[in-house]
DNA sequence: TAGATTGTTAATCGATTAACAATC
DNA sequence: TAGATTGTTAATCGATTAACAATC
């Protein structure tokens, strides 16, 4: 019967960042104190169809009351069980610079249940000093630390050219999912999950559209 | 001839994020000083097939050798240009937080083509002050230091309860594409384009995909 | 009951892959 | 010439949309 709930593997993952989209939506339409929304509604807001966000949520079971829609809480608690944030998730930050430092101080991971409990760098200027009231520790001490807290994912802050060999000692961290800031490649073993943010990446795929716009006349 | 090079309106989204992937890839070749790559390499190293390679650059010209593949040097010269960042983009940043700071600071921006010109807020205890060398200004200066310094693009870091507004006076400014890390739904007119960067939806992204593969056994 | 909206199936659309003649 | 690799067409695959019976 929840034969389907289960069958997680070929879910898109097109579907899977939407999921992230619709939580997203639907904590702003719970801050508004609304208690229930429709696909279309959800859709409209988010510029998809109607069609196409009930067929998401359907890949994992039937959240919705005919006639009535999705009530918010509901279909929040859902997703979050879905994606795996119903709890709270240890989290490695590695490169403490400009970049690595923000983050730190970053509020919005706490709200979605991502907590950074250690900190890491190799420059010997910033190990042992404390930022955001948390100590930052050589990157020889990762795996004794990344064991005793149990943490599995990592954000990746340092220069490119120290990421890949970085890279090798999270894997052996037992590491398992990496957010990499660093505009490069990363070689690593299909077990390990990455989700690059590559933010200049990002502003040329704004230049482009930028410049198509204007060539449309 | 070219009719196809400047057919550039129905090039999927996909095929543009792509692009800027493979100029990413060519610059570390350029690094290491490989003169040419074929689809087949260029593709293994991002994970691609090699049709996929040759079908993308397709949409927008002929760029390689057969018996050759494409010469590195080459190839990113007209990926530059086809993304519009063969010249250099003025852009704003909106918001000089924690987060804002750090991307006034990034280096990787410069590097393809973005320079961070002006800098706005509304605190008071931040305006006037200088971050990298970079005086903040009030953000209702916005629309006279756009105008002054044609800038197109704008960052925007601001909280996620100011987003919606201050996006009312980047258009109101002549903005035209917006990177932006506040995790909430901008409302825009289309003729504006907008790009999302939520970090902790990167991370739920993530979580899924660590519990997925937990779960496969 | 009438109205609204879901979950799901079938039809459509689009993107990826395979294959191969043309080219260097 | 033989070997490598492109650009492109056709075949395949997957994702989105439309439609509608079932449900509240």
């Amino acid at each position: 019967m929840n034969t389907k709930r289960t069958n997680i593997e070929n879910v898109p993952k097109a579907v899977v960042n939407r999921l992230s989209l619709y939580l997203r939506e639907l904590q702003q339409l719970m801050r508004a104190e609304k208690m229930t929304i429709s696909s279309t509604n959800l859709g409209r807001r988010l510029g998809l169809t109607a069609a196409q966000v009930r067929k998401d949520f359907a890949y994992f079971g039937q959240f919705g009351y005919p006639g009535i829609g999705y009530r918010c809480e509901e279909l929040a608690a859902e997703i979050r069980q879905i994606l795996g944030t119903d709890r709270v998730w240890p989290v490695a930050l590695i490169g403490c610079g400009n970049l690595g430092q923000a983050l730190l101080g970053y509020k919005g991971f706490k709200k979605q249940g991502f907590r950074i409990v250690a900190a890491f760098d190799v420059d010997r200027s910033i190990v042992g000093t404390e930022i955001e009231s948390l100590k930052v520790h050589h990157l020889d001490e990762l795996l004794s630390m990344s064991q005793a807290l149990e943490i599995r994912l990592a954000i990746l802050a340092v220069p490119s050219s120290a990421a890949n060999s970085v890279v090798e000692k999270l894997v052996e961290a037992g590491i398992l999912g990496i957010l990499n800031f660093a505009p490069v490649t990363l070689n690593l073993p299909k077990s390990v999950s990455i989700v690059g943010v590559d933010l200049a990446m990002e502003l040329e795929q704004l230049a482009f559209a930028v410049v198509k716009q204007g060539e449309r006349q």
